[in-house]
DNA sequence: CATGAATGAGCTTTCATTCAT
DNA sequence: CATGAATGAAAGCTCATTCAT
């Protein structure tokens, strides 16, 4: 709660003032980077400020003039990451006319490209990792992402069975299913890719086709 | 790798022997088991050695004596606790008649007896948790847990299709799919049962039904 | 030592050059005042400039136009408040014709009133307790006010003696004697009062009484 | 309350049993005294723990085996300092016979040798610079070293009233005022005696004289 | 002049590891 | 073998001091 945007003088719009603030943004911008590059990397307790500092281009004492102490500084890397991630799911869910296999393929492929090919894949990781220890971040992940998601999910499984895309109601009792592969697709890329590579525009496509009994209308297209 | 597990010799040798190596074989499994405990709790950077050797009983030297370090215990402690688990899985593979539903049912049933609801899904947390950091846990644990089942899944998949079972080559081709909601279920009982419970049994059950595209032929017994 | 206080010019300059220098008097003033408060709180050491400046309502930076660093602030400020203590009590040591009884009672009355009643008892406390670690403090302090009040005490003694108020020389001698209760007070009133309230006025009351070989002529008033 | 000194096997009296404890006190005695050292010298906030750690001829980490941090050290040094004190005096005030004077004389000679003389005499600075910011170390002295001491010195005077010694109560009602210059003297030689040297044997017989009206029986030895 | 964001040396505290007993 | 006291490197955090604005 230290430097808490002062917004005075906001309209009169003078160059210095906004370039300060800026300044201030883009040095609080640099941190959050670095901390999210070194806590995904080392995890939360094994993560030195010292390298965030110096990733950050900062001096060790400047993360403290933004945050309380590294555990603020996590949480508050995850929070503000959590956070923006939902609407763009939900606009997908209110779309009207898309058939299941449409909404997914397209969920599926802005899954892929604005979480597993982006930083946000470590964010995710992160909270699979430190959920745990760091009831608040679950919290958040819950309410903001999961729980949303899965709304989402039901509400376009519910639209896709009254047009009579699908039969059964699994997907609208347990629309976790339809994020299972999703979840393993991220882990698999963390944990094995090195080992054994994952196609995971096939997998997520397989996953579509099973989603709908086997079925599906659209063939992916291959990378 | 030092200690290199001098077991299996209990047959063979003179009792005082015998005793002697149960004895610190018991020691062993001790440390091994408050090892897990700690390292469950607070990841393997924020464990602390004196927690393990106090849950263990023993002097904190003695971890020493069994453990090159903190992290070969670590190691050890997840090597040793990945290997026994595949032979059950295999063995279902293995079995001649049954179909599908029958296979997975029984197979995802020994996943949360054996896995869920025993330390091991410990073991598998701490996998997610530290793999990335600890390339060889993700190795052994790909290749002897990882591997092993989709190679079992690919093969029981196989013999149903042969069998007119399912049709489509999806599982054969990503069996990941047959595992990923045991994934999430680990993941989501470690972050979010607290806030919105998760009927694991439900939720396997009704990927079972889309395993077959939608056509179940046995009901889960409700709890 | 370095902006060696450019005050007592006040009446000879132009105007705006005197508001300035008031204006930059009155900055210094509170910079003090506030560094006194610290200071008196915290000890030198564990007193933070932060602090300071937030008291004095000043940047952080503003102090360093005023003080070289951290201690010359706090000797500054200790030099400056000794500095003024000395007169009143000369003013007692020469006023002719007053019976040593009275003289002693002026000079505790004034000690309650303008030192323990006041921010220079703070001053006094400091000089005690840092007095070792600023050598020059503990010299200004003894030749400020230390060695003056002690020649002040000689001379009334002397006095005394001449008109056979007291017969021994032993005030003369160790003119500290009469002091010592003053510095009891003055630690007491630190330390203990809240476990033991002390009553400063008939301590002193009694102080002069066996100053005066136990035949006091005037009973002090009580309050 | 980490190194609770096991006194299992105290009666066995086996040689290594005590040897060790004994090593651990030793260990334990050497911190106490650098630690004493050190903040003598510094004062609690500016001391440094390398200091005392390297004084105490211990590594940094040694010190945290014995004291829980910084603060307990401190504590524990001044009250298991100042505990002690008091059996002395205590005996004085006891003993029967003996005429005011001598008691005095016997007392401040004591004071001198076993307390000015002595790193004691660092203790009693220690309360007086520390006590304000750790009021438990102001009660501890309050209650074991101040409040005994006075009611020894009410205890003495009483006997000499009655005895016709001293006619005046005052020292029964300020018993302070015997105190007064021995604090004195503390404070004295720790800023001033470079300045202008105390001779303190001879400011202890005058005060010694004034408290008896003015008629000491007693010469001092001077040195 | 005045500001306060930024710096980084310096301090306390922790804990994996060692080794005398 | 087993112990646990001792070690000291390493990390989080503070705050006197500087300097661009």
């Amino acid at each position: 709660m230290k430097p808490a945007r002062k917004t005075k003088q906001a309209k009169a719009g003078s160059r210095p003032v906004n370039r300060r603030q800026s300044a201030s943004e883009q040095r609080r911008k640099a941190i959050l980077e670095a901390a999210l590059e070194v806590f995904a990397a080392e995890g939360f307790a094994a993560a030195r400020l010292d390298d965030v500092a110096a990733k950050a281009g900062v001096a060790k004492g400047t993360i403290y003039l933004f945050f309380e102490d590294k555990e603020q500084l996590f949480e508050q890397l995850l929070v503000s990451a959590i956070a923006p991630v939902l609407s763009k799911v939900e606009a997908l869910a209110a779309a009207p006319s898309s058939s299941l296999d449409e909404v997914l393929e397209a969920t599926f492929a802005q899954f892929r490209t604005e979480v597993l090919a982006t930083p946000r894949r470590e964010v995710m990781r992160l909270v699979l990792k430190e959920g745990q220890r760091f009831p608040r971040i679950a919290e958040v992940y819950h309410r903001e992402a999961v729980a949303k998601g899965l709304a989402a999910i039901r509400q376009i499984a519910g639209k896709a069975r009254e047009r009579g895309e699908i039969t059964s109601g699994e997907i609208e009792r347990f629309p976790q299913l339809v994020f299972a592969p999703l979840l393993l697709a991220v882990v698999w890329e963390g944990l094995f890719s090195r080992l054994e590579p994952l196609d995971v525009e096939g997998l997520l496509a397989a996953h579509r086709s099973l989603l709908l009994g086997g079925k599906p209308r659209r063939r992916p297209r291959r990378k």
